[in-house]
DNA sequence: AACTATTTATAAGA
DNA sequence: TTCTTATAAATAGTT
């Protein structure tokens, strides 16, 4: 890139070497950069001038982070070379990773709940507002979801109770006198001839979780398999 | 570098972004290299996909010298790394108990976002809309907070403006006569006798930077030396 | 630090 | 994934 092909080779020329080593090393930052951004990925990069002097780029996350979770992960790779792959060092090297993985979680999360806010700019407030805002809509309209089923379930069950009712009442009115005839609103819906087939029993009969426990939920669920 | 502009953003295709992260890696990588041999420096590159993927580069003097040499360099007080004893069942214990603590993490994260709400109930999604709302409040009440603190600083700044203005003007009137008087709308109407006690400079003063761009640390400097 | 002629890198398409 | 190609970017040498 420029006017003459260059060979991968010290250059001797110290001042050629300098200029050089300033203009490829602001153009490395940036790629570094882009490529963090542009594919959502951790980066860090450290250069040493050859006078000593440090020039780095690391993402959001901070050098110190990535460089700790470096550590763990060479260090996790280096104890799973000695041993057998399935012990010790697998272990500790997914548990670096894993480690890693639940503190970014955790923070998002605590983001999501409107906690920690300082440490946000404008934009990622606005960001995660929006975010916010559309998960609400998709909750509500869950909701609502939900509520019509049960109204159409209810419905529906009011309907055969009627049906079984009348057919009551005629079979009073015809095989024997008036007897009971108001006596028996019955409202037990269970002894229902017709196939329910349909429609899980609806969420407002189940009786309340303590809480949602959303957010710091270690044992939200119990659903595993 | 292609056919179409790229904007400094990430890339929302998941193919897409795939692609790129693996041709720009490589490049990135290539680049690195080049620099580290043309210019005779040290060079230490650590990328972590996505995924939890490592791709790393590090000059001959290795990866682990160049990361001491970092943290000598720039947190010279840390100390070495703890050595953990630690027997291999607190390891088993202590990774399960993680890995619990990650899917609990990650299913509430998904519930927060709008996601996967066929499995909450009908309170729960009350319970998680009220705690959505809370987080909006939380949320928009800092946002506003930057706003405010944004304008304050901007009001205080206009009224400083506002008084070398009249500052000037006086000098006008006495001095000499009444030239250009008219002439000096002064475009700053906002003077207000409040003196806020100046709150921190606002972000909307920060120049805009093209993309979000937090916390992202270079350390740049110029060809000196 | 600016300016170009060239070389490289790479986005999109196959 | 890999190859190709049109184009955007980076940059070597120059001013």
């Amino acid at each position: 890139m420029g006017r003459g092909r260059v060979q991968l080779k010290r250059i001797e020329n110290k001042i050629n070497r300098q200029v050089t080593f300033s203009k490829r090393r602001s153009g490395l930052l940036k790629k570094a950069h882009e490529i963090s951004v542009l594919c959502d990925v951790e980066v860090a990069l450290i250069v040493f001038s050859t006078k000593g002097k440090l020039y780095e780029y690391s993402t959001n996350s901070g050098m110190e982070n990535i460089l700790e979770r470096y550590q763990r992960y060479s260090y996790a790779e280096k104890a799973l070379v000695e041993a057998d792959p399935e012990s010790e060092g697998r272990w500790r090297h997914d548990y670096g990773e894993l480690r890693y993985k639940a503190e970014a979680l955790q923070k998002s999360q605590r983001h999501l709940m409107g906690e920690q806010l300082e440490s946000l700019t404008f934009k990622e407030l606005q960001q995660l507002e929006l975010q916010l805002d559309n998960a609400l809509r998709h909750i509500r309209s869950r909701r609502n979801q939900l509520l019509f089923d049960s109204i159409a379930e209810l419905q529906r069950k009011a309907k055969t109770l009627h049906e079984h009712n009348s057919i009551l009442e005629k079979r009073l009115m015809e095989g024997n006198g008036a007897m009971a005839l108001t006596e028996h609103p019955h409202w037990e819906p269970q002894s229902q001839p017709q196939t329910s087939s349909s429609s899980p029993p609806p969420f407002l009969t189940t009786d309340s979780l303590p809480t949602l426990n959303i957010g710091h939920c270690w044992r939200a669920s119990h659903t595993s398999a």
